[in-house]
RNA sequence: CGGGGUAUAGCGCAGUCUGGUAGCGCACUCGCUUUGGGAGCGAGUGGUCGUAAGUUCGAAUCUUACUACCCCGACCA
């Protein structure tokens, strides 16, 4: 990609509307663009990045054996109805008439949509079990959308809902979908902690939460050093109970000490059982030629709210740190020439060309601007590496690398391809 | 919905108290110079001052209503 050719608009001050860093360096970086309060265009550099979040969740978790498949984003009154749950949803459901003045609402999650489908369109056990999924956009009227795509109205979810004879099998795809949770959080390349979880409105028994770990996290997670025990701390405090006040003590029922940290909900897994299954019912015949209520399991990763969450993680004074994985561009080559046929930029392009062919996404600096906007815009939009050439390479056929995390370093022309090969294998 | 705040050019802001016909920085356009840490000089473009009504000879400025957006709270994958 060419600097010259490609949409990014930056903005040199805050705009005043952001507050959090992930906000303001989205918008700064020229990655979104607001449209109204909690609605975004998504623009090329930022696009780029939730399509790489967004790809590597769905070849996790087609993995696990489930299938793909997309549901609409307008649903009929009746389905809400049959889950009780058009009267008990409340105003985040946004709710509107078409001109036949039927009643529809915009999906904010797809439990009635896809119980309907199965309900409709799978009758033997020996279908069981079943996983199916979609990564689609979802909306909720929140009652206060903030700080940015981090809290949206509009978003763009991955969820997965799985099917099952009974909750033996329904435990075995909720642990495989869990695996592939922590395999989706290890390619992204950021720390996490998953927690025993509230499950809330979504209803069931049995859940958990993945948290992108970050100071700015509006969740506190409390968890042990010693073991794998961790909790959303909400639920070990009693009403009027300062939060921090848990740092210290031990869990209940065990003698560990708590230790706290700040969280971003990103993902929540699921055991629902027949919540679901039998309000609406959905059932199967078994082995024994009797009608069983299905049991279910759902599974939701927030895939907008991820790219929030790893600047959140991933972050300094220059602007964003891409974790090389989500980076929409991991290598910036900057040419400083003062000519079109210098031989810096002569270089640069061959360079551009052959990373290009590596399958690296490198974006050629081709603009005839200074070095010191060059490098302070690929720092902003969060390049892992920077390749400056320029007056070394005209003197002594070296070239700079500027590491987004690491010291600078000089090497030679001859060898930078391979140098940067080697870094993102 | 309760509390607080903002609305003037793409972004950040001044001007509002004390009414007199809109300004600064950045960005953008053109020219020349410049090219290793957000360049310099010169010349330009761009705003029905959130909307509507009112007061007034005259409103960005005063009055009223409305709308949008942000922050805190309740709520929330």
């Amino acid at each position: 990609m060419l600097a010259s050719k490609i949409f990014v608009p930056f903005i040199k001050d805050n705009p005043s509307e952001a507050e959090v860093v992930s906000h303001q360096l989205l918008l700064r970086a020229g990655m979104i663009r607001k449209v109204a309060s909690g609605i975004y265009n998504w623009l090329p550099l930022g696009f780029k990045t939730l399509k790489l979040v967004e790809e590597i969740v769905r070849e996790e978790i087609s993995k696990t054996g489930a299938h793909e498949i997309f549901m609409p984003m307008v649903q009929p009154k009746d389905l809400w109805v049959d889950s009780k749950r058009w009267d008990k949803f409340g105003p985040e459901l946004l709710r509107f008439k078409d001109r036949h003045e039927r009643d529809f609402c915009l999906g904010p999650t797809h439990e009635e949509i896809i119980t309907d489908l199965i309900r409709n369109n799978l009758n033997s056990y020996k279908e069981l079990p079943l996983t199916l999924f979609q990564i689609q956009t979802k909306f909720r009227d929140e009652i206060r959308p903030r700080y940015g795509i981090m809290r949206g109205r509009e978003f763009l979810m991955k969820d997965a809902y799985s099917f099952h004879i009974d909750s033996e099998s329904l435990n075995i795809t909720y642990l495989s979908m869990r695996e592939a949770y922590k395999s989706i959080f290890n390619r992204l390349g950021l720390e996490y902690k998953i927690v025993k979880a509230d499950s809330g409105a979504i209803g069931g028994e049995i859940s958990e939460e993945f948290h992108v770990l970050a100071d700015s996290g509006e969740d506190t997670l409390a968890f042990s050093d010693e073991s794998e025990i961790a909790i959303n701390a909400e639920l070990l405090i009693s009403a009027g109970e300062d939060i921090n006040s848990l740092s210290g003590k031990s869990f209940p029922n065990s003698n560990e000490i708590i230790r706290l940290a700040k969280g971003i909900e990103v993902g929540h897994i699921f055991q629902l059982g027949d919540v679901y299954s039998t309000a609406m019912n959905a059932t199967v015949i078994d082995e024994k030629g009797d009608r069983q209520i299905l049991q279910m399991g759902c599974y939701g990763i927030g895939v907008s709210r991820i790219v929030a969450a790893a600047i959140e993680q991933n972050h300094d004074d220059k602007g964003i740190i891409w974790p090389k994985n989500i980076a929409p561009i991991q290598i910036s080559i900057l040419p400083i020439f003062k000519e079109q046929n210098d031989n810096a930029l002569l270089f640069a392009k061959e360079l551009y060309l052959k990373l290009n062919q590596q399958g690296l996404r490198v974006m050629l600096d081709d603009r005839q601007e200074r070095f010191g906007k060059k490098i302070t815009e690929s720092e902003l939009i969060g390049c892992p590496y920077a390749v400056v050439i320029g007056k070394n390479y005209t003197d002594n056929q070296t070239v700079e690398v500027i590491s987004r995390t690491a010291d600078k370093s000089e090497i030679k022309a001859s060898e930078v391809e391979t140098f940067l090969t080697r870094a993102f294998q």
